[in-house]
DNA sequence: CAGTATCCGCGCTGATACTG
DNA sequence: CAGTATCAGCGCGGATACTG
């Protein structure tokens, strides 16, 4: 696979897996991702769990998810308004890539005072 | 796993999770490793390699890889200096999710214009 | 509840020039 | 070749206030 080229507003054909770590590499990207494999969670919701995030940042996390078709939105026009957000199945797709990055994580820890 | 919590200076111990993926998440980390998967890389190779890299940004995520054990760095007091980088362990277990990614790549795509 | 709007700092990143 | 040093910008991301 091609891991070069990446320039985000040319018309050469990006490299996909640059692409899916740019998305990956978001800051809250896949503890988002994580929270939602567990089911529908409503915007509040989200933003108890994810912890550390604010408002703006959920809300564009999730525009950007949402546009890449990797999370669905669905609005109810209840009093007060309802927001739940789901995993697409391209965002279910995600689990082994979690899985992988957890079991990693678990079996090589980065702490600098271990060595 | 507690996908909470991540001050960077805090004492509380951060989830492991997370610690993985700030590491991953750098903007030329998982380019950088993929190369080095292929086998031991002189600076100036992996420069030319990670396309669109310039020398700082390479030599800081050579320094913060090391630092993490992720990589090995050998330097040889030759005439030009010669130093050659390749993955640890550590590095190296980190291919399973290299290919996660590149699996969820390649099967959804994410361009827009395919919708 | 589920967002929007605005302000603002600082840190990441790139470009360029220089060194052993 | 393998870096170091310095400068500049701009965009990410946090805090806060407001709205339907």
């Amino acid at each position: 696979m091609d891991l070069q080229q990446n320039k985000k507003s040319e018309n050469t054909a990006p490299c996909p897996f640059r692409e899916a770590m740019d998305l990956i590499s978001g800051k809250w990207t896949m503890s988002i991702i994580n929270n939602l494999m567990t089911g529908k969670m409503r915007f509040k919701e989200l933003e108890r769990s994810v912890a550390g995030i604010n408002t703006r940042m959920l809300v564009k996390e999730l525009k950007e998810l949402e546009s890449k078709q990797i999370i669905c939105r669905e609005a109810f026009a209840t009093v007060p308004p309802t927001v739940e957000y789901s995993l697409t199945e391209k965002g279910k797709a995600l689990r082994p890539v979690l899985i992988e990055v957890q079991k990693w994580a678990l079996n090589n820890p980065l702490n600098q005072d271990q060595l």
